[in-house]
DNA sequence: GAAGACCTGCTA
DNA sequence: TAGCAGGTCTTC
C-alpha cells in the first residue's frame, strides 16, 4: 500500500492524536513475524515501559524515536495501517498511556516493526528521502549517469532515492514524458531536469491530498480517520490502462517493467527518436 | 537482471 | 479458479 505520501500521512495523524508524549504500557503481538529478528519477548520487553517521544518519516519508514534512546522502525510494506479501534487483521496493539490503544493491522502480513539502538543501521541504506533537501538535481543527475539501467527500477531502488513506489514512478515518469525503459545514463539534463521537479510536486500534492487509495484490487488503504485518501482520482495514469492520456488523448497503454505493472503513455514517453513528425 | 518468497483479499 | 496487487529480500 503505502509509499512515501501515505506513511507521511499517517505519521502526522499519530502527532495529531497525541500519541507523542505517551506511555506504552503494554504490547500484544500477534502475528510474531512482524517483529523478526527478535522473538516476540525480546520485542516486548525492548518496547514496554517506553516514553514515544517524536513519530518521524524516512523514506517509507517511519520512525519512533523512544525515550529509552532506542528507535522503532515501521515498514508498512504491501498493507499495514493503523487504527486507534480492533480490526479484524490487527497484528500488533500497543496499550497506550490514557487507555488509548493503537492498532496495527496487516491483512498480507508483509510488515515489519523492527526494535534498534541505532536506526541508521537501516536508515543508512537509504539514499536522500525524495522530499528532502539532501534529493538534489545534482544528487539524481550523478545517480542517472553513473549506471545504465532502466529507468523504473532504478526509481524504485530504495537506495538510490528513499519514498518512491510503483504509483508514484509511473506519475512522475508520466509527467516528465519519459519512458519507463529508458536507460538512465542516455537522459538528457533537460530530461533529468524535468523527472526532478516531476518527483517533487507529485509527491508534494499528494502528501497535500493526505496519501492515495488504490481503488483496484485492494482499496484498504485507510488513514487514521478511516479516509481512503483522494489521490486515487487525480491518477494521471497509474491505473488508468486504455483510458486516453490527459495531455495528448492517446490510450494509455500497460506493460511490465522490472516485474512491475507500468502504465504509460506511448506519444508523450517514447522510447527512441520519434520516426515521423 | 530475473524469479521466487513472503501473504491475503479482491476481481474477472 | 486464476491472476493480480501500492514492497522488499534472497538466490540464482
Amino acid at each position: 500500500m503505502p509509499e512515501l505520501p501515505e506513511v507521511e500521512t499517517i505519521a502526522r495523524q499519530l502527532r495529531e492524536h497525541g500519541v507523542e508524549g505517551r506511555r506504552i504500557e503494554s504490547v500484544q503481538v500477534h502475528w510474531p513475524r512482524t517483529v523478526a529478528p527478535l522473538s516476540v519477548k525480546a520485542f516486548a520487553a525492548g518496547v514496554k515501559g517506553a516514553t514515544v517521544d517524536r513519530i518521524s518519516r524516512v523514506g517509507k519508514w517511519m520512525v519512533v524515536s523512544l525515550g529509552s534512546g532506542w528507535s522503532l522502525l515501521i515498514h508498512l510494506r504491501m498493507s499495514g495501517g493503523f487504527s486507534f479501534t480492533p480490526s479484524a487483521h490487527d497484528r500488533l496493539v500497543l496499550g497506550l498511556s490514557d487507555g488509548v490503544n493503537l492498532h496495527y493491522r496487516d491483512p498480507r502480513k508483509f510488515g515489519r516493526w523492527r526494535l534498534l539502538e541505532d536506526p541508521q543501521r537501516i536508515l543508512g541504506a537509504l539514499g536522500p528521502d525524495a522530499l528532502s533537501r539532501a534529493f538534489t538535481l545534482r544528487g539524481l543527475h550523478g545517480a542517472l549517469h553513473a549506471r545504465r539501467r532502466q529507468i523504473k527500477p532504478l526509481l524504485l531502488d530504495q537506495s538510490i532515492v528513499a519514498g518512491l513506489g510503483n504509483i508514484y514512478v509511473d506519475e512522475a515518469l508520466w509527467e516528465a514524458r519519459i519512458h519507463p525503459e529508458r536507460i538512465s545514463g542516455s537522459l538528457k539534463d533537460a530530461e533529468i531536469c524535468r523527472l526532478y521537479r516531476a518527483i517533487k510536486q507529485v509527491l508534494r500534492v499528494a502528501v497535500s491530498n493526505r496519501g492515495t487509495s488504490l481503488g483496484v484490487g485492494m482499496s484498504n488503504y485507510r488513514d487514521l480517520e478511516g479516509n481512503s485518501g483522494g489521490e486515487r482520482e487525480k491518477a494521471k495514469v497509474y491505473g488508468q490502462a486504455g483510458t486516453p492520456c490527459k495531455r495528448c488523448r492517446t490510450t494509455l497503454q500497460r506493460l511490465v517493467v522490472a516485474q512491475r505493472g507500468t502504465t504509460f503513455c506511448p506519444s508523450c514517453q517514447r522510447l527512441g527518436p520519434r520516426t515521423s513528425g
